[in-house]
DNA sequence: ACAAAAGTGTTACTAATACACCCATGC
DNA sequence: GCATGGGTGTATTAGTAACACTTTTGT
């Protein structure tokens, strides 16, 4: 660290944030992964896709920042936010000035994500069959993904697309989603059950059209994701 | 991202790296984490010792600054290097600027590493028994160590520390030393004949007390650590 | 009663662990 | 020979996965 400035290099620093959500595909009607990405209106690669993001405000920590701009361009609240990944290639932004992204990968609950409509410059995608984007963010979101479907592996991360109470069918539905997989329900009950993520409320979720299955929410003696020493942020 | 510089806000870019190599303690003579620090020779933070880097330079990738400030402090190569986080609290540097520092970690073979002698305002501490050190070196140091410990039970960077060829105990120090308890020979040797990233060199080390253990080498094929995407750069 | 999803039980397989034991070398 | 670390064998355990089976509801 010093006390030079990039006014000197010419370095410019952004934050752009990674937002997935689970929607159903309008065409099979299978529950997938989208995230929303905003059209560019000017150059570099004006009219193309890119990640929602901007320029770091000198008052806003990095989190804060990508949270901002999660809110402006979703009107959501992220259930979990974290840092993806510092981008910074010399030659990733084409023309004069060099830009280093620190990029953010955020949940949203899907059901608040359901309602969240288009605005004028921002669509959701298909996070797995998305057109070409603007600098390298095919890449960035390649990398999320990758994180994303680990992290479901290993942590409790799937719970940050659900609300308050949820299934266990719901649960499982989660992880079937991202990772792309049928997942054994007798199985995934058991390690539900053993990993005392889940607490089950005693209630029931009526209306199903066959047995009503018990409802279960979040365990928040548990942390989500086990980010050690940077939890404290 | 957008074409405004960070020269509006007055944010300015430095690259920090967290080096690790296996050295054996002087007082105890068993092998632990050690890394090198800096003595800052100007304010804030005059006197204390802070970890090695520097502005990014406008034509360095960020890898390639870590890599470059690793090559000034110790004169070594990096055998691993990897990108750790991005910190940039609006308030860890005192004083009127704000710094955001990208910060990678590298690992150095054990015995290069030993060669290495303390420069004039550079010296090697004890990664877990270290000073009080400028700006949130400490909390960093601490999750490049959370981060290694972790990598070290999933991945194969054990064989960053060691040599061409090694034994099977000399790897075994390794995990040994990082992860700070006792591992079990007969076990150790098992996992990792069956993870397929050590190859009989069909040699073996003479001159020791004992029986001669065998000379293994890292099998190429295998990736030190699963980067996922990320792994082309 | 029947269909369908909720939920339980059982078995097989795999990987991690503990530890007894044999092997090869220097002294 | 004997001490010492190198190296092999084996039993136990815990966790994962596959799948048959029972339960509970709506229709």
């Amino acid at each position: 660290m010093s006390a030079d400035t990039d006014a000197d290099t010419g370095v410019s620093l952004a934050v752009s944030t990674v937002i997935f959500a689970l929607r159903p595909d309008p065409a099979t009607g299978l529950i997938t992964l989208w995230l929303p990405l905003v059209k560019r209106i000017r150059e570099p690669h004006e009219g193309k896709w890119a990640l929602p993001g901007g320029p770091l405000t000198a008052d806003d920590d990095l989190a804060t920042s990508a949270g901002r701009t999660l809110e402006r361009t979703t009107s959501l609240a992220p259930k979990y936010l974290e840092q993806l990944y510092a981008f910074g290639a010399v030659h990733r932004s084409p023309g004069q000035e060099r830009v280093v992204s620190i990029v953010y990968w955020a949940l949203v609950q899907s059901d608040e994500a359901a309602r969240a409509r288009d605005g004028q410059n921002v669509a959701w995608f298909a996070a797995d069959d998305l057109p070409a984007l603007a600098f390298d963010h095919n890449a960035i979101v390649e990398y999320a993904l990758w994180r994303l479907r680990n992290k479901m592996e290993y942590s409790r991360i799937s719970h940050a697309f659900l609300g308050e109470t949820f299934t266990l069918a719901q649960l499982r539905e989660v992880y079937e989603a991202v990772l792309r997989r049928p997942v054994d329900p007798a199985n995934f009950r058991r390690q539900m059950a053993s990993s005392k993520s889940i607490v089950a409320t005693g209630r029931q979720l009526t209306g199903t059209r066959h047995r009503p299955p018990r409802l279960y929410r979040y365990n928040n003696a548990v942390q989500l994701a086990d980010l050690g020493p940077l939890a404290d942020h």
